[in-house]
Formats: structure tokens, C-alpha cells, sequence
DNA sequence: CCGAGCCTTGACGCCTCCTTGACGGACGCC
DNA sequence: GGCGTCCGTCAAGGAGGCGTCAAGGCTCGG
């Protein structure tokens, strides 16, 4: 399903969007300020963002610089200013598009179609795998579940989140800011004892021996890397 | 250099892009009708298509669907229809954006930038040469892997930067100053003393005889040189 | 209101990597 | 032929990174 991350902060128009939304179908997230736009996107790696630029607490270019950081996330952009330095400022700073308020519900509804429909891995090419097996454990990244050795595995969501990021990038490595960022959020970058906590979580739930790990690797100084 | 193709029946307004965009450095084909525009987008391979709703021998709707038969080229439209039906019409074809007429030339080239920089290569799409191979050794700068005789190699983070460097010349020579700062800091420039060991190091990993280098070469005085 | 997970945070021991010094060989200059 | 310079090699020390454990606080559901 479509994730829509909705960043405004009327409380109408939230209304509206989100009915409608929902309505179609869209799995609707909604942030009413910038820092909890942020940390929800973060959270919940949006397909696609709808961003008010008039928030309470921080300019709304300053959110797209901050959604920029990391992730190339569709990003379409309500703003009452008509003006077109506005929009080039929004557009330049790395907005997809901008509609301007009041705004028609259908067109908006299209705009967002359009986002997300370039957006959407080219046909045939684009098809990850979800499921990941190891010579110890399986991992389905689409279900949500993990076994060792026949038995399921619970794992807890910051869990998910980073055996997520490493597994797509299977053989490669990941360096530990961008696990940081990608797990934690864009804010963070230097806390490295959160990735040797969860890291440690991680293998002594699926490695066989997780003092000595053969598929969760360190590489000291850099970051972790994750093998078959 | 980015390609644009415009499709627009009035001369004025093609004249007006036309100016605009080579004042800009893009490179513009301009089509006056539909015919024209599909011939052209199919010789000559445009990263973005401007185009006018209104032509004299088709629908511009039709042309957006007999693009998107074979291109995924991002496609704005612009169109003197202010109506939501037509709009919601023309994304739903395969557009990219609608902007209408009368419109900001400003405006118009961010979102023109904005299609074109999101179309650009994703990471792993780009193609730059990141993996390197030599009679005897492997090197992934991506995956921040290297092997030799098929076997995984550990470099620490220094080694890798050093041999990024090194990697990203090949062939040409790199002072020793150079590497210096750009391996240890702006600060470093006279401890060869450091290369002496890390150059050493490199050899010892990737080198079939470390003692008789032949692709980590040095040159005396001057600095060293990789070549595959 | 209580309890269960879950996330954060701190402490500690081990291990890796960077730095640094010493030594020997090759080469060129005097 | 002696000397100085530059480079390659080796080993030891220290600093910082990493794995591990456990306690505290937070949120959510009962």
C-alpha cells in the first residue's frame, strides 16, 4: 500500500486529506510541525510527502533541506504564497511540486498519483527480493517475520528498521551515519552505541553463533555489512 | 548537457523558451505539432519534454500516451485550461507536471529543473566505474570490497581512502602532498612517513610480490601512481 | 494503576587501528 | 668510496572503537 506522509498544520485540511486519502486507499501518516514531520518520516519512510509550507515552528524549505539529507522521497508542497520566488526557492531546494491553496482536491489527488507513479521502480527491473534466506536463518522483509532454525523470531522495531537497511543492501557496506540516519533519523549521526546495541540484538537473534558472526559483519571503523 | 524538447504552436511562446533555455545552456528542439514532436522525441532522445496541450493535429493527451509508450522522459505540460478535469486527465496520461497559461518563465524552468533532477540516475543507476580489476586483485569502491585470488581482503578505513585516491588517478601520478591531505587532512603534508607504511600495507594485501610492486608504483621524489 | 516490552544510557574489558621510532637498503652526489 | 637522502620494513605503544551487560525510563495495553 502507498504510504502518504501528510504535513500540515489546519486542522481542516488535515481533515480533508486524510478522508480522502483513506479513501483511496493511501495509508495516511500526519505530522502538525516540522520536527514531528521529521521524525515520522524517519519513522515511516514515506512513499510520498504532501508539505505545508506555513508550519509553526521552522520554515518549510528548511524541511525539504532536511528530507533532501537523506532520501529522495517524492515531496509535493501546499503554500497559500502565490509568489514565484516562493516556488522556485521550494522547487530549487528539492520539492517535486507546488500547488497553491486553496487547491482542488482532484488535482492534488492526480499530482500525488503522478509523484508516485515516477517514483515507482521501472517495470521488470525494479522487483527487490523480500525474502532473504541464509544458511542459518530466513528473513521476510515483506511479512514482517523471521525465523532461525524453523522457529520464528521476534524482532522489535528498531530491529526490523536496521536488519531492513542492511538486508538491501546485502554484500554491501553500509557506513554507520547512514544506518544511524536511515534507522534513527536525520538528526542522528554520532550515536554509534545504539548500532552496537541493536547490532548485538540483532546477531544473537539470528546468528548461529553470535560471538562470531558470519552474516552480520563488522567492519571496524566504517560501518556493518550484511552477507549471505 | 540536458536536451529539451518543446512542443508549442505559437511562435511567440516557443520563441520566448527557446531564448530562455539556450540562455541557460540546455540544449532545445522545438516541434510545432504532434507529429513533429513524437518524431522528433524518438531521434533525438530529449531528457524533458515541454508540452503544449493545445496543437492543431492531435490531442495533447495523445501524444503524452504515445510517449509514454516507450519513454518514461519526464513531460510538462502547459496548457490554457484552468479546468481540474483537464488537468487530472493529462498526469493521469503520464505527465510529470501541469503548469497553466499564462506562466512565470521562473517558474516554469524550476520546475523544469525539478523533473530533470529527479529523473537523474539513483545511486547504483549511474553507472560510475566503482569496481576496479586488475591481473591480480579486485576492488569494489561501492561495496567497499577487495579481494585477491578470490579470496575477501580486509582493508582498514585508511587503506581504503588512500587507495581511493590512488584509484580515482589511475595511471596519473599523485604527489605525495596531495595524498597526504587528502587522506590524513589539510594539515598533513611533509609525514611521508605515513605513506611509507600504508602504501607498504596496500602492497602486502593487493600485490601478488609486494616487494616488486607493478601496479602501486612509486616515483621517487615525486609521489606514487596506480595503474591497473 | 500496574506490568511488559522497548528504547536509551552508562560502564567496562577487549581488540583493532593509527602513530611513531628504529633500522637497512638503494641511489645519487660529492 | 663515503655520505646523505629517500624509501621499504618491522614492531611496539597508545588511543579509540567495539561487544557486552545491566539498569533506568518511557509508552502502551490491560
Amino acid at each position: 500500500m502507498t504510504r502518504v506522509l501528510v504535513v500540515e498544520d489546519e486542522p481542516q485540511i488535515v481533515r480533508a486529506l486524510v478522508i480522502n486519502l483513506k479513501a483511496r486507499r493511501y495509508e495516511v501518516d500526519a505530522a502538525g510541525d516540522a520536527a514531528t514531520a521529521l521524525e515520522l518520516a524517519a519513522a515511516r519512510h514515506p512513499d510520498v510527502v504532501v508539505l505545508d509550507l506555513g508550519l509553526p515552528d521552522m520554515d518549510g524549505v528548511e524541511v525539504i533541506r532536511g528530507l533532501r539529507g537523506w532520501t529522495r522521497v517524492p515531496i509535493i508542497v501546499l503554500s497559500a504564497r502565490h509568489s514565484s520566488d516562493e516556488k522556485v526557492e521550494a522547487l530549487d531546494a528539492g520539492a517535486d511540486d507546488y500547488v497553491t491553496k486553496p487547491f482542488g482536491m482532484d488535482e492534488l489527488l492526480a499530482r500525488l498519483r503522478a509523484a508516485v507513479r515516477r517514483a515507482e521502480p521501472v517495470a521488470g527491473g525494479g522487483e527487490e527480493e523480500v525474502v532473504v534466506e541464509t544458511d542459518g536463518f530466513l528473513v521476510d522483509l515483506a511479512a514482517k517475520k523471521a525465523s532461525r532454525a524453523g522457529r520464528d523470531v521476534r524482532l522489535t522495531p528498531t530491529e526490523w528498521h536496521l536488519l531492513e537497511v542492511l538486508v538491501r543492501n546485502t554484500g554491501k557496506l553500509v557506513s554507520q551515519k547512514q544506518l544511524l540516519q536511515e534507522v534513527w533519523g536525520p538528526s542522528y549521526g554520532t550515536e554509534t552505541n545504539y548500532l552496537r546495541v541493536y547490532m548485538a540484538q540483532l546477531r544473537r537473534k539470528l546468528e548461529a553463533d553470535p560471538s562470531h558472526p558470519r552474516h552480520f559483519i563488522t567492519e571496524p571503523g566504517m560501518g556493518y555489512r550484511f552477507e549471505k
